[in-house]
DNA sequence: AACGGAGTCAACCGCATTAAT
DNA sequence: AATTAATGCGGTTGACTCCGT
């Protein structure tokens, strides 16, 4: 497509055939440099004319003197991109061949988004025309469900990686980038889970990733004003909601710095992971603290709040590996037949890699980063004493405060009852219904068939003791005594809760309220909390 | 035919890097 | 060494087109 050739321009080339165009004219903006006013907007065949002949006489470059040599109202960086992308010869237009799709694919999946890279491999072709043509790939193959990388793509990065590491045919950082996230939208290739599963143990990661523990990874990365060392360098603050932001929180969009994650073991990044979640009301529900919106939400799985409408972030989220219908949940947790209604996920998860995650707290089931981090985590936890007065207001009961005699709830649920969609392989779904101990007991428990649907639900003690020796505080969190009433009330869409799951996941709770014969108060708050739904009790005072 | 959503593409923007002073 | 300008790069945006309803 092309915007030179069109009605407007026609208009406006007998306009710059007489003159230049004036200062009122559409395609003109306010920029100014030097006192002139340079055009923005698509070029006339006029323009480009002048361009043409500018670099025919001066070469390329010192692309800031066009205007001032040409009397072209165009900035520098305008000219050089109109003269890359457009003007220049030998410039392969049209569609690209079947060899150049597959080579584009390849060189992502080994480099990322390195468009400029990929053109030296593309002659003719510019870096814009395959960034465009790789987005909207992404896009396609999204919404279609598809792995983003062909599996012998993946395989053969992988191989491309693993030699480059002594070949330096890419960089370290390219490697790193390659495998850790993807391309601006911190796509994770199908290959690192593949070959994640496939070893369990073999190193397969690059050495520089691969010795990165959960640990270090919350310690030093996460945790740290070092930022996070696993990201790739190129990553700037996203604009929109994606994994990281909404994993990592607080890059660019008002939460804290990480700088104030440096302190008190990471607890911030423990939290969502089960642990604790000491959320402070916001009524900014959007200022949540997106690491709270982890396990087990769809929040989690894409990104985003929503659950079903993601937002517009959500499109550059992608975990190759969970849209395969044949993924080898051992990642993840255990299979298991798609929760009802929660198992729509749109179908980008994403983790890093953590295939060879060594640390002294290795997880149980080593089944990915989620549960090792978890895992990690609970060992962070039990051995800080200390945790904040404030991690305890929340009526979480972490995971890692679960009695160690007590089934640890997140791995069973990995294990046992895994959500193909989750990470945590255990959805907020089958926390509700599977790990809803009644009356406070032990997660073996079986529920008590009689919380189902009345109102006889036990109240949580109000002095009940936790075993970090803190007591759980309601605070100002509702003084609902069961999700489901909560699911159902009215309260509950009328307040922002359904703003912020989304309609979809707003109606999956209610339906889950409606439907789970395992809800009691205390405990299913918990679970509301390990699956992000606490900070929604909490955020609002009773209505 | 009108409308709306999705796809495509060109261009812009902001940041990083490099070169020049 | 510090500053400024030029350039490169990647992400995003907005206009346009296509297509289905």
């Amino acid at each position: 497509m092309s915007h030179t050739i069109n009605e407007s321009e026609d208009g406006m080339l007998s306009k710059d055939q007489m003159d230049l165009p004036s200062i009122d004219e559409g395609s003109w903006r306010g920029s100014s440099v030097g006192g002139v006013v340079l055009k923005k907007g698509p070029w006339t065949s006029t323009e480009d004319a002048i361009l043409v002949e500018y670099v025919k006489k001066h070469g390329e470059g010192n692309w800031n003197a066009v205007q001032k040599q040409s009397g072209l109202f165009r900035c520098g960086k305008s000219c050089r991109l109109r003269w890359a992308n457009h003007l220049r010869p030998n410039l392969k237009k049209g569609a690209f061949t079947v060899d150049e799709e597959r080579l584009i694919i390849e060189l992502h999946a080994k480099i990322g988004n390195k468009w400029a890279r990929m053109v030296a491999h593309l002659p003719g072709r510019t870096d814009n025309e395959i960034k465009n043509y790789w987005n909207t790939r992404i896009k396609r193959r999204q919404r279609a469900g598809l792995p983003l990388y062909p599996p012998d793509v993946h395989l053969q990065a992988l191989n491309g990686n693993q030699q480059s590491q002594n070949t330096s045919e890419f960089n370290s950082e390219d490697s790193q980038h390659h495998y850790f996230l993807q391309e601006n939208n911190y796509e994770i290739p199908d290959f690192i889970f593949d070959n994640f599963k496939a070893t369990h143990g073999a190193l397969s990661y690059p050495a520089t990733l691969t010795d990165i523990s959960v640990s270090s990874m919350l310690t030093q990365g996460l945790c740290s004003s070092q930022t996070y060392s696993f990201m790739p360098s190129t990553m700037h603050p996203p604009k929109s909601e994606n994994f990281f932001t909404g994993f990592y929180g607080s890059v660019s969009n008002g939460l804290p710095p990480l700088d104030e994650f440096q302190n008190d073991i990471c607890e911030k990044i423990v939290r969502p992971f089960g642990l604790s979640f000491p959320y402070d009301p916001d009524p900014n529900i959007m200022n949540l603290p997106p690491y709270g919106a982890i396990l087990g939400s769809h929040a989690f799985l894409n990104g985003n709040f929503s659950a079903s409408k993601p937002i517009p972030g959500a499109v550059k989220l992608e975990l190759p590996s969970l849209q395969y219908p044949e993924t080898d949940l051992g990642s993840w947790g255990s299979s298991s037949p798609p929760l009802h209604s929660l198992e729509s996920v749109d179908g980008f998860i994403q983790s890093p890699p953590t295939g060879s995650v060594h640390s002294d707290c290795l997880s149980p089931g080593n089944n990915g980063l989620l549960e090792t981090l978890l895992h990690e985590a609970q060992t962070l936890s039990s051995t800080k004493n200390n945790l904040s007065e404030k991690s305890l207001n929340s009526f979480v009961v972490p995971c890692g405060m679960v009695d160690s005699s007590t089934p640890n709830l997140c791995k069973r649920g990995w294990e046992e009852y895994g959500d193909p969609i989750s990470p945590l392989g255990c959805s907020t779904a089958s926390v509700f219904s599977e790990y809803t101990p009644i009356r406070g007991s032990s997660w073996d428990e079986p529920p008590a068939a009689d919380t189902l649907h009345g109102c006889n639900v036990k109240p949580e003690p109000a002095n009940q003791v936790y075993p970090d020796g803190g007591k759980k505080q309601k605070s100002t969190r509702l003084d609902f005594s069961r999700p489901d009433a909560l699911f159902g009330s009215d309260w509950f869409e009328q307040t922002q809760c359904a703003t912020l799951l989304g309609e979809d996941l707003c109606s999956d709770y209610k339906h889950l309220a409606a439907g789970t014969s395992t809800l009691s108060q205390g405990w299913v708050l918990d679970s509301c909390v390990w699956n992000n739904m606490p900070a929604v009790c909490q955020m609002s005072e009773l209505p």
